[in-house]
DNA sequence: GTCTCAATTGAGATATAGTCTCGATAGTCA
DNA sequence: TGACTATCGAGACTATATCTCAATTGAGAC
């Protein structure tokens, strides 16, 4: 998994230098989602901007999506292909992946009743996984 | 509409105060929507954090609904009745509202397939209206 | 191998958005 | 008319992200 992320990085990123190659190693060490704050803190040798920026470099490449989290905070998780959105547990902060065609056909229908283009769209859905159901708010 | 906003504030807030008095008649002032700070540039005899308190409240009141602009931004913009989302225009900035249970249930659906139990979501949606749809990118 | 040069870095400043503290103020109700 | 407490507001503080610009360093040329 390390190398896949350093290979598609690899393939879309200008110059593979050292701080590429150690937030691309970071990010795939990673479990489950971060924040971009988190990632910096974690590597005391690479200028936060420098973070940022990879983090930026490694979304539009597709390494990474965002998470926009019950709290308005954003984290990062590795991407899985495609367009598609996150179910988030508000328990235990564990994410799930879902990608619907459903969701994007009747957008789009809504959106054309409405004589409007759709050019994009934002969607999280926040709930309990299976595990947290039961108990009410475990971790916090 | 002034009216209506301070008469649905009445109902929900403890104390009328001057200042929620100023907040809401600056709210029901505004054309379109707005940010929190260009409320409070505009009330310069209210203090800044009164005027995010009180559009906290106000949006708990149901009379504002907030939305998540294509840049990341948050604005607030007069709320209509129920349950909704937004077509955002990357254009010009207007903002229409849809509400539709046909994203909803999906949604549900999805999540029940995963095992998850829905709490809420978040969902907008970005494009061009009729009148951005022709001219690309006018205003900026 | 090493030279060259633009891409990239990173320390720190700056920007933006929002919350918190706490003494002062002022609604509300008896 | 108080008294009591919610609320206010000035400004500090936190969090997040971008910008500036001199110094560094990949990567291809030679
Ligand atoms: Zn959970
Ligand atoms: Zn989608
Ligand atoms: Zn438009
Ligand atoms: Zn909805």
């Amino acid at each position: 998994m390390p190398q896949l992320a350093a290979a598609r990085l690899a393939a879309r990123v200008g110059r593979m230098t050292a701080s590429r190659r150690a937030v691309a190693a970071a990010v795939a060490r990673q479990r489950g989602h971060f924040t971009a704050e988190a990632l910096a803190a974690a590597l005391p040798n690479v200028g936060r901007a420098t973070v940022y920026r990879t983090l930026k470099i490694l979304t539009e490449a597709g390494v990474l999506c965002r998470v926009l989290m019950d709290d308005g905070s954003l984290h990062y998780r590795l991407s899985g292909p495609g367009h598609h959105h996150h179910l988030v547990c508000v328990g235990c902060g564990a994410i799930q992946d879902f990608a619907d065609s459903v969701v994007e056909r009747v957008v789009s229908q809504l959106a054309r009743a409405g004589s409007f283009t759709v050019e994009g769209h934002w969607l999280e859905v926040y709930g309990r996984c299976a595990g947290c159901s039961t108990a009410p708010s475990a971790a916090r």
